[in-house]
DNA sequence: CATTTCTATAACTTTTAAGTATAATATAAG
DNA sequence: CTTATATTATACTTAAAAGTTATAGAAATG
């Protein structure tokens, strides 16, 4: 049984509570990655199911990756972006 | 049967005739990206298991990827990138 | 409204990455 | 050398993403 109770506390509490500060961070850029996707999808004007077509990937998988009930792999990744003139490159963590 | 015999073929026109070339461009760069964690991780001389400590990433994972024989979750790649200083970023296809 | 387009979700199968334990190989010490 | 020890690679199991099909619910279009 959990010996904190959850009533009263915000998001942000509960989550310092349940995850490590790394799994936080990394969950948060995963997000930020996706987002961006979306955004350059949207502004596009490019559909899931036309990304579908032009990326070979289902439109049910990049709805789930949107959602971020799944965490892609890095090509089904790099597969979306590239129809999007999109790419991914290793920077370095600005601080 | 296959109509065309593998002899004699070098690996480049063997691969254009089994992978289209979406494929083959998105895996060359998949193996870029990897090439260049491995050079970071080298150049930090720091170890596959040295990283698992600090990544939280095991090491025969680090090494599967790093031979090639999976393509990584998204957030296992910067689960590995984060000690290392490096992160990834969305960027435009270079001509 | 009705209809089409788009996104989300569900259920299920297949494929593949992650986790675990161990083995092979390379490197360093005696 | 050969023996330790560190480092990387390999089987094998488990977990999760991808693929498939179908459908329901939003949102735009006529």
């Amino acid at each position: 049984m959990m010996n904190n109770s959850a009533v009263g506390k915000s998001w942000d509490e509960l989550e310092k509570e349940i995850f490590t500060p790394e799994e936080i961070a990394e969950s948060r850029l995963r997000v930020a990655l996706i987002g961006e996707f979306i955004k350059a999808r949207e502004e596009q004007g490019i559909s899931q199911k036309k990304l579908e077509e032009l990326s070979g990937v289902k439109q049910p998988i990049i709805s789930r990756m949107e959602k971020g009930s799944t965490s892609p792999q890095l090509e089904t990744f790099l597969k979306v972006l590239a129809p999007l003139g999109k790419t991914l490159a290793i920077v370095p963590i600005e601080k």
